[in-house]
Formats: structure tokens, C-alpha cells, sequence
DNA sequence: TAGATTGTTAATCGATTAACAATC
DNA sequence: TAGATTGTTAATCGATTAACAATC
């Protein structure tokens, strides 16, 4: 541990798009990536790739590049994908169903454990493996199991209530696909995924033509 | 129209919220609004929203803040949501299908009117109202229908070639939920939605406990 | 060796925040 | 009027890009 190391956001978010890429080119049977390689692959500039791969505390040798092996266990361990955390999801419609049956976030350390939801018809169900519980089931649950995530995917009028009572029981962060801005405890992780505004910027660029990210 | 009116993405990905704040308001019967209302109720800072919607040329009243119905306009032609641009999903799978399901996407300007898969079980059948085609058949459906977007939920492995097929029959915008970095022909509009990228954040501010995103 | 690539420092760019006069 | 709020200019902050010496 090194204190509060502080990686940027942008970073943070670029690092699981080098990981895809230098996967790719191991499978291949690459040992060795060097920070041109992965530029070229994401169509970045290879200063910025340099830049956000010394986060990772993995030194490269020049004409060489990094190795690939050094490099993925660097990334995983900043972005958090060595851990395991245990994750309630709750709204079982078709966005939660869709989150519970991507394969890929258990690989990347988040595993959901159960699901919730206030519709009767889908209490008892199965969903990707993953049971249905009644909503009222929450506490019960969440202190039982120790959980300390949460992924919210219910309607924005039924949100801050549900949050009020995840903050109540030891539920450390929210990744919510909500509209609404949650009001929690300070101390308390929320991250908001809006693909409302994720519209808005593709509108925009269709009108103005702009291909540029 | 002002020519190549540039507007900056994190505000684009702003007004959304703020629309949602102000609508809300309007519900309750205000006409006017404050850039302090809104910045209290989404937690940012007031200066930041008094710039964001200085882009929508909707000009306020001290003391009294903007006119509500002016503002809803105003944001609205800025992110496109008084159009209506007809789209295709290709992939109906879980989040596919999530995504047609949100009645929040007509309502922004994006319609969805048709999905395609190449699953033979799920072929002919309706998902949320929209027919669901061959993949075989996507040239056609496109040209037949002068459709120019396209959402992507398909796998990685798949999404380069559909890409291409789709740069070649008149789509100029894909709205991209793959985990691929398409490569297409300049002027292309491709919007990458990287729910991958989201998880790492949230993630990294977990373990760190950073509450401010 | 020669030259590609790293690691790092400096320059640029853009967004956020601060300051403040204008105004209703 | 007094004071809250706008609109705008300036200052700060952080990320990206450029430059370049070190090195394999």
C-alpha cells in the first residue's frame, strides 16, 4: 500500500482498454508491448499510454517495451480487479438482468451475489444464477453476507429511498444506473453510470458531424 | 444554426441533469429557476451551471433566474432531443434488449425501429415491440429504411465486422456498448459506451474510498 | 554502433473555480 | 433601496501534448 496514490480518472478508465489490448497480444504469444503498440491499437497518442502505464510502476526497457506479464498484473492491481467484492443487485428488470449475465464482471472482481426487487412474479426466480429476493429481504441480507456493494438499477422515484436504507447497513458503495442524483452519508462511495448523458453527447456529435472522442 | 458551434463534453453530458432538476420544478408548478437551484440539488458548484447554460443563449434575470420553459428548449436543441433519429439495435441480447426497453431513449430522440440478431431462436420473434431480423438482412432493412444509427451490443469478436458492414450501407453513427475499438472510415460518428471503464473507477474509488467522482 | 523507445520535465490546452461589475 | 443573481473576465487547476536526454 502507498498511502492515498492518487490516479486520475481519465487514467483509471483507460487502463482496462490497455489490458484488452496487451491480452490480445499475449495470446498471440507476445512476451513484450511497448507503449507505441497499444497506442496504435486504440488509436491514442503513445506519450499519453507511457504516461498512464507508469502508474503501474512497471519500468519498461527502451527498443524493448514492457512486459506484457509485469503489465497486466500492474494494471489489475490499480483498477481493482485482483479483488473480490460480493455485490447486491437490486432492480431485477432488463438492465439488471443484462449486468447479472455479463460474464465479465466477475473476472473483473465484481460478483453479484443476489438480486432484489418488489415484484412479486420474479421473487423466488432465478436470473443468471443469481436468486430473487423480496426487496423488504435487503437488510437481512446485505448484514448476513457482509456485503458492501451495491448495484442499483431501479427507477429514479424509487432510488434515494433504496439508498437511504443501503446506507443504514453497511453498504460501503453504489454503482448507480438510476437518474437520480443519490444523496448518501458522506464517506460513502457513489458511482453514477449515465447512459442519458452518454445519449446526449452521441446527439451531439451526430449533428455536428464530429468524429473525434 | 451557428455554423460549428462547439460545446464542450462535460457540459453535454450535463445538461441532461440539469433538465431532469428543472423539469422536476416545472412539475410544481415553478416557472422560474436559479443556477443556485439547480447546482443545490445535483451538488455542483452554481458558477459551473450559470456557464454550462450560458451555451443555451437562454439569458436569466437577476434576482429571479431563468424561465423554465425557455431552458427546457434551449437544452433540448442543444443535445438533440427534439429529433428524431431512427436506430437499429444489433444484438438482442440481455442489454440489448434492456436498452429497447427504456422508454427514455424515444423520448431523447432516439427510436429504435428495428432489431437484429443472429440467434435463429430469437429471429421473427418481438422484443419490447420491435421486430427482431436476420442479421443477413441488416443491408437491407438499412437501405430500405434510410436508417443512419445504429447501437451496438453485440460481443467483442463480432463487432469489427458489423461495424464494417455498416460503414458500407449508409450509417454515419454507431453508438457502441462493445468492448472493441472500431476502426471506421473518417466522418463516422462511433460512440464508445464502456460500462468496463465505469467498473474500474468505482472500483478504484472503493478501495481508496474517494467519495467525490 | 545506430536508432527506437523509455522516463521525465516543460509547454500547451481546456475546464473549473474565483472575482466582480452590472442589473433587476 | 438592498441584495441576490446574472454574465463575464481572470486565475487556477489538471490533463494532454511536446521536447529531449538517457538507455538498451
Amino acid at each position: 500500500m502507498d498511502g492515498v496514490k492518487k490516479y486520475p480518472v481519465p487514467t483509471i478508465r483507460r487502463l482496462p482498454l490497455y489490458l484488452r489490448v496487451i491480452r490480445e497480444m499475449a495470446e498471440k504469444g507476445r512476451t513484450a508491448v511497448s507503449a507505441t503498440d497499444i497506442a496504435n491499437a486504440l488509436n491514442f497518442d503513445s506519450i499519453k499510454v507511457r504516461k498512464d502505464l507508469a502508474y503501474t510502476q512497471v519500468t519498461g526497457k527502451p527498443r524493448v517495451g514492457y512486459q506484457i506479464q509485469e503489465l497486466i498484473n500492474g494494471i489489475r492491481a490499480i483498477i481493482g480487479w485482483d479483488r473480490n467484492a460480493p455485490a447486491v443487485l437490486i432492480g431485477a428488470g432488463n438492465l439488471g438482468s443484462a449486468l447479472m449475465g455479463f460474464p465479465g464482471f466477475a473476472k473483473r472482481g465484481l460478483n453479484f451475489v443476489a438480486a432484489f426487487d418488489n415484484n412479486p412474479a420474479k421473487v423466488g426466480q432465478e436470473i443468471h444464477g443469481r436468486k430473487v429476493y423480496a426487496l423488504t429481504d435487503l437488510e437481512r441480507y446485505i448484514e448476513d453476507n457482509h456485503i458492501e456493494v451495491a448495484v442499483l438499477t431501479i427507477p429514479a422515484f424509487a432510488a434515494q429511498e433504496v439508498a437511504d436504507r443501503l446506507a443504514k447497513c453497511g453498504i460501503r458503495g453504489i454503482w448507480n444506473f438510476s437518474q437520480l442524483k443519490l444523496k448518501v452519508p458522506a464517506g460513502m462511495v457513489v458511482q453514477n453510470e449515465n447512459l442519458v448523458s452518454g445519449l446526449a453527447v452521441f446527439m451531439v456529435r451526430l449533428a455536428t458531424g464530429c468524429s473525434e472522442e
